[in-house]
RNA sequence: GCCCGGGUGGCGUAAUCGGUAGACGCGGCGGUCUUAAACACCGCUGUCCUUCGGGACGUGGGGGUUCAAAUCCCUCCCCGGGCACCA
């Protein structure tokens, strides 16, 4: 329980450890803040410019918070080689860090400051024809002109309060402003000018960009909209020479440099970075110079995890009269039980009680008020599971030792950049800190080596699919009344599944429903009929009087949600199927990596599954005429379902998983009838079939167990080894084909030998025809399962 | 626009290495039981043609490789998810 003093103890002695060790840090920065939360929030938890939980807009805003230094981590979080993650996941992990390789270089200014900018294109500094600052950038106000002054400053404002939701509209028009100011290009001395506009972010490089219009479809936009120079320097093959003053769009591609200088000649490809011959030749010729280097840019930022919240765990901090920040000294720092709350900002950032202390030496001094990100505390959890109420730290070094890392760990997808990242970079930077040390040193002591162990949070991780809801059609409508304006005023509504397209005005299956308007989709036309209080609605199957609120309307298959009405309850499903039912289905019926839409209708076959498992452990076998062939078959059978659940439940195919069960029941009910079975073969195959079963129906499978006579629980067996031989096929089919099709089927031993594959497939009853429609001119022969006899 | 998934019967899905397409289940059809219905049980169920022997077609579309393609290659279309003025 997170927010238990007991667990957010030590979720504040890491951030103290991480505090003292440079991770944890406090910075300003421009940060999101939500207006309605009343609280920043981390780049991770803003989409597409709204909050991840209320989707209310955020706005920037520049404040003093704690960040911990994730990006330190980007290079080693993008490595994936030790762990067995979902494709998307890493996918969307990468894309989030966003590595961009390419070089940093210095424009110097007029003024005599420098600009340092990050491009993954060096090798187009020739083509640079102006350069463009963020407005927030520091540097503006140095640059700007008297003459110049107004305009940007008004541009700076409207910027400021532009949302980063209109900031990111799609195709919008690019907008900016001169600021009077030049910068020299360092490749050629050229004098160029200094621009302000919002497409460039303070947040990535340096927020300060060349611009190279000729060839980046933005700077381009951007030059055509204020008459600023083009110029090209790269050359496609076969093409003609570019000419900046008519291209239509920037030239983004290979080819080989033109007007370049040193660099002149050069091939350049689309591959990234250095991979590029112009844009490594650019940068071994800056770097040669001194006005540039090689660089790395990141995409994400550093882990904003301030919040001017009541829950969560308190920033373990406290500042000290003389303006510096120290660690609070006792551990845990609890939450006041029960502050005012106003509705407004934080509680605790007006309960004087828990923000008056004491530093180290006792003097007077004010408690950080701010909690930490939630995510926080879920960053660590699985550590804490090793022994939760340990005393002396946060996780038992001798269990960390036998456990660790987690072998397996399941969730949704949703995920991938928020707590599967964050875990991720905590478990990097509590190994760097030290926190492992102690299960280290336990585990060579047991001759086991560290190395590696504590990298990474879980080995494999696997996401599920989500349950959608359930489609259903609409009730069939016959509506009798009359047009007007347009609408169709009803007098009454009558539901009829069976109603023909003319029983009445308008018929047909109802869409929505707002209070007592209705969609009606008829044969030709989406009718809207409002239906008056006092009009009939007559709904077959429900008594008294009816309303329009009993009309079922069309759902359709999305996301389960309660204002949709299209929720699958798990407790009235339970109630009427039991708990292993339900259980079973849900694993039965989807692919577990994709989920899908609910199916009610299903549920009947996965009772009527268990119901068969029921009578096969509970009802006395019999055997009749017995057959060692038979015997076999269905131990065959039983030891078959074993190779085929154990391999699937490590591939988390739980749905294949019970269909070879399923067969098994199949299997055995086809023996019970027959009784032709050992009664030794009989409860072999009985017993195997509830041990594979037990994982997925734990409860009938255990009272089965009982029942027939054991006394440990079923869940205590050892997971059974399938007996190669006896699992092993009698007779196995081949196939015959001619020119690839199959012609025939014939039962063989599964040890034939080529020749007699190819002997039995020429002998083949329905093969004989097709041997007289021409000559055999080739043999695939891959016994003892196919033959393929190409004719002509 | 870029990056990941995915597209197979009426439906959910299956097919481990390029080798029997459709396992298992739902639904549907036929039968047994029943006064009847439900339940249960048995059989059939990709599409089309058929002289009932069988034949043709079939895994989003088109093309290719191969004795053989749901599976590999090229190309296009569609659906879901993620990212996106990232220099």
């Amino acid at each position: 329980v997170s927010c238990d003093p007991e667990y957010y103890k030590w979720t504040q002695w890491l951030f103290r450890r991480f505090f003292e060790g440079g991770i944890a840090y406090r910075g300003k920065a421009i940060v999101n803040w939500s207006p309605t939360l009343q609280t920043v929030l981390a780049n991770e938890q803003v989409i597409d410019g709204k909050d991840e939980r209320t989707g209310q807009p955020v706005i920037q805003k520049k404040m003093e918070q704690w960040f911990f230094a994730i990006t330190n981590y980007a290079d080693e979080l993008l490595d994936f080689s030790s762990i067995d993650w979902p494709e998307p996941v890493k996918a969307m992990q990468t894309n989030w860090i966003g590595r961009s390789e390419g070089a940093e270089v210095v424009f110097a200014l007029e003024t005599g400051d420098e600009i340092p900018v990050f491009t993954t294109r060096p090798d187009t500094l020739w083509g640079a024809t102006f350069m463009v600052l963020a407005p927030e950038h520091a540097l503006v106000d140095v640059l700007t002109t008297e003459e110049q002054r107004s305009t940007v400053d008004d541009y700076r404002i409207a910027a400021a309060a532009r949302s980063e939701l209109e900031r990111m509209e799609a195709d919008r028009e690019k907008t900016g402003v001169f600021t009077g100011g030049y910068a020299i290009n360092p490749v050629n001395g050229e004098r160029i000018p200094v621009w302000v506009a919002d497409y460039v972010l303070l947040s990535y490089g340096s927020g300060a960009i060349m611009a190279v219009p000729a060839h980046d479809q933005r700077d381009f936009e951007f030059a055509r909209q204020f008459e600023l120079r083009v110029v090209p320097v790269i050359q496609a093959a076969n093409a003609d020479p570019l000419d900046g003053s008519t291209m239509t769009e920037a030239y983004v591609g290979p080819g080989s440099m033109v007007g370049s200088g040193p660099i002149d000649g050069i091939e350049t490809r689309d591959a990234k970075g250095r991979a590029n011959p112009s844009v490594a030749a650019a940068i071994d010729w800056l770097s040669a110079r001194g006005t540039g280097e090689e660089a790395i840019s990141f995409r994400m930022r550093d882990w904003l995890i301030s919040r001017q919240r009541y829950w969560g765990a308190p920033i373990p901090m406290v500042f000290r009269a003389d303006g510096t920040i120290e660690a609070a000294p006792d551990l845990p720092v609890l939450l006041p039980e029960a502050p005012a709350f106003t509705g407004g900002p934080s509680p605790l950032t007006t309960d004087e009680q828990f923000i008056e202390t004491v530093d180290s030496e006792g003097q007077p001094a004010r408690r950080e008020s701010d909690t930490m990100d939630t995510f926080m505390c879920s960053s660590w959890y699985p550590y804490r599971y090793l022994s939760p109420h340990f005393g002396t730290a946060p996780f038992d070094p001798e269990e960390a030792a036998y456990w660790l890392p987690v072998d397996t760990y399941t969730g949704g997808a949703e995920h991938a950049t928020m707590h599967l990242l964050y875990t991720r970079f905590f478990t990097k930077a509590m190994r760097d800190l030290g926190v492992f040390d102690d299960a280290a040193h336990v585990m060579r002591e047991h001759d086991r080596d560290p190395e590696g162990v504590f990298d990474e949070p879980m080995t494999q991780s696997r996401n599920q699919g989500q349950i959608l809801g359930e489609e259903r059609p609409g009730d069939r409508l016959v509506v009798a009344g009359e047009w007007l304006d347009g609408r169709f005023v009803a007098e009454s509504v009558r539901v009829d599944d069976h109603a023909a397209s003319d029983a009445g005005p308008v018929v047909g299956e109802l869409i929505r429903r707002t209070e007592r308007t209705l969609q009606v989709q008829t044969v030709d036309a989406t009718v809207t009929v409002e239906v008056p209080e006092g009009a009939e609605v007559e709904v077959p199957g429900i008594d008294g009087v009816n309303d329009v609120t009993q009309l079922r309307h069309y759902l359709e298959v999305q996301r389960m949600s309660k204002s949709k009405g299209n929720t699958v309850n798990p407790d009235e499903l339970v109630e009427r199927y039991g708990a292993d039912t339900v259980r079973l289905y849900l694993m039965f019926a989807f692919d577990w990596e994709k989920g899908g839409p609910w199916d009610s209708r299903g549920i009947s076959g996965a009772r009527r599954f268990i119901e068969d498992v029921w009578k096969i452990g509970t009802t006395a076998y019999e055997p009749g005429a017995v057959s060692d062939e038979s015997s076999l078959a269905l131990r065959r059978s039983a030891h078959q379902a074993v190779t085929k659940v154990s391999r699937d439940m490590e591939a988390f195919k739980w749905n294949t998983a019970i269909a070879a069960l399923m067969t098994l029941r199949n299997d055995l009910l086809g023996a019970r009838r027959n009784a032709t079975v050992s009664l030794d073969a009989w409860n072999e195959s009985v017993d195997l079939l509830l041990v594979l079963l037990a994982p997925i129906a734990p409860h009938v499978t255990e009272e089965i167990w009982f029942g027939r006579g054991s006394t440990a629980s079923i869940h205590l067996q050892a997971w059974p080894e399938a007996d190669s031989t006896v699992a092993a096929d009698q007779t196995v089919t081949l196939v015959v084909q001619v020119n690839g099709k199959v012609r025939d089927r014939i039962d063989v031993s599964p040890d034939i030998d080529e020749d007699a594959a190819v002997a039995a497939a020429m002998a083949a009853e329905r093969i004989q025809k097709w041997l007289t429609k021409g000559e055999v001119r080739k043999v695939v022969a891959r016994p003892p399962n196919l033959v393929n006899l190409v004719i002509n």
